[in-house]
DNA sequence: CGGCTATCTCTAAGCGCTCTACGATTACCG
DNA sequence: CGGTAATCGTAGAGCGCTTAGAGATAGCCG
């Protein structure tokens, strides 16, 4: 049969199945792009779910989420998906969540921060992250610590603080306001608001990154400055992406497990999806969905960028 | 009309679209994983090109192509593309562009070695950029130079390794076959080879890296051995991928132009894809086809990861 | 050996859309 | 005012496939 079909190099026209089965056999995967090595582990877990599946992985990056949450809507609707992984930070838009949820475009998310009931969730506890590596410096002795929050419209920023500031609470330490400053999780701009940071007086002796984009890009401006990592100056980033053991000292970070949640989204997204064909219209055959919501654990890496202050 | 749409919330049904249109508006991108920093510029040029324009990007990587052509040229035939962007290696498949012509799927080729006359192509100089920084370290005066292939399943290699040996022919310089060892691109093999080269005696001064990742993993190795770049060793790379920026010090190495070239491979994609819709079938309305081949420059980066012998 | 059910083949409907073609309506000119 | 042309609206064919169901053939038991 299928020689027969190599031999006639027939290939049945996909459209014409898709009209029929009512389905695409596409899942999309929307995000914004900010750290390229976020974006790699995210298709990648993604993608070694979709081998040999029939299903393919459409990437949809899209700039600017959270103020043209209609127009992703829209996009997502037009694309002609089976369902959708949303990354940070579409996956926290209440407008976006609410439009698939009207048009029924079954979509799983990950790492959410607010309505976690919503869809198929992949989370991690971005808060005892932020609180595990903020402690691994405070341990280390370090007092006067600058940090770079991520752009503001991922709840991941806020919740990263809220574990910084539970790490300081618990060590006694009081967070000085004037040594945060705000980037966007990319290099450039880390770069840019890192140089502000070590211009403070007196200097920072650590740097809590929300990323390792950004922990890197500090890395530099610390070497510019014609200072040492660890050395002078500490610096953490979050994440645990390929830049992390690829600089060198190689970083101290937090591992996200980026990968697996990028797997395990997909997976259950294409078990709802598999579940509601079986079940036809009948609505919702609730129960039988495993879990609606899956938490991922993080892990504290300790390697060279990290060291007491001297 | 637009409004009333969404007031309705009524979306046409792609499949049904597809179908009478004889086209799904999917264009799929193949490649296999060398090096993380390559996908991403690849597939941000391939995004930029389709971005408001109907057509859809679907990420195809693929693992041992060279080994399993029909795989995956059943894979693309199945997924229902309308055309296809192929990154080395498959853009230098025999077997695999023969498949292609034979199920007539239009494709766009990045950087082939071969058969340039093949498809729509977009190339890159990889001789004379190889010429170009292997001269750069030996106009530093370097003599004993370390030479880290990439995957001789890409043309990229031995292409590059000819520029090298025209450098070093044009020196004057013997290459020292010992000197010469073989990664594929990624930075662990590009660790694990890096360090054979170090322990080779006398070390070199100076190590060509055929790519970014593993010249970062070089640079890595030689500060495990308690040695400096660029004072004790220069590494330089070929690239000019993001890391090459991000590490310190920046690397020296060659830009190779990959987003555009995945651009412009993409745009022709599409340019093709509309003419031969317009001229239904008749057979190859020669002549209207802009360029079959595009060649794109490169550019030599001269950064802080070289300096003259010590 | 006839009537019933089980198995098989094959035809035809229909998935949701686009586009052609035809009839109807209106406008216009002789 | 009749005839032709232009415009509009709409019904229906068909894109390539799947699948339900009709019809035909074979198998089984009374």
């Amino acid at each position: 049969m299928q020689a027969a079909a190599d031999e006639l190099d027939y290939h049945p026209n996909i459209a014409a199945q898709s009209l029929i089965a009512r389905r695409s056999f596409l899942i999309g995967l929307t995000y914004e792009r900010p750290s390229p090595s976020y974006v790699v582990e995210l298709q990648n877990g993604a993608l070694s779910r979709l081998e040999d599946s029939r299903f393919r992985l459409v990437v949809l990056p899209f700039r600017d989420v959270a103020n043209r949450q209609d127009e992703l809507g829209r996009l997502l609707m037009r694309a002609g998906l089976d369902g959708v992984v949303l990354a940070p930070p579409a996956c926290d838009q209440d407008a976006l969540l609410a439009l698939l949820d009207r048009q029924k475009l079954p979509y799983a998310r990950i790492t959410p921060h607010r309505e976690m009931d919503r869809g198929i969730v992949a989370a991690m506890d971005d808060v005892a992250a932020g609180q595990a590596i903020a402690a691994h410096l405070l341990e280390l002795g370090h007092r006067r610590i600058g940090i770079i929050m991520g752009d503001p419209s991922h709840g991941a920023s806020s919740a990263r603080m809220e574990g910084y500031r539970r790490a300081f609470q618990a060590a006694g330490v009081s967070i000085d306001e004037r040594l945060i400053v705000t980037g966007d999780f990319t290099y450039d701009v880390g770069h840019t608001v890192a140089a502000e940071l070590l211009r403070r007086t007196p200097r920072p002796t650590a740097i809590l990154a929300q990323n390792d984009d950004m922990a890197v890009a500090a890395m530099a401006v610390v070497r510019e400055a014609g200072l040492s990592v660890p050395v002078d100056i500490s610096i953490v980033g979050f994440d645990d992406s390929e830049v992390s053991r690829t600089v060198w000292p190689q970083l101290t970070t937090v591992r996200q497990p980026v990968s697996e949640m990028a797997w395990d989204a997909t997976d259950r997204l294409i078990a709802a999806l598999e579940a509601d064909r079986k079940n036809g219209g009948e609505e919702e055959d609730a129960g039988k969905v495993p879990a609606r919501l899956r938490a991922h654990g993080y892990e504290l890496c300790v390697r060279g960028s990290t060291a007491p202050p001297r």
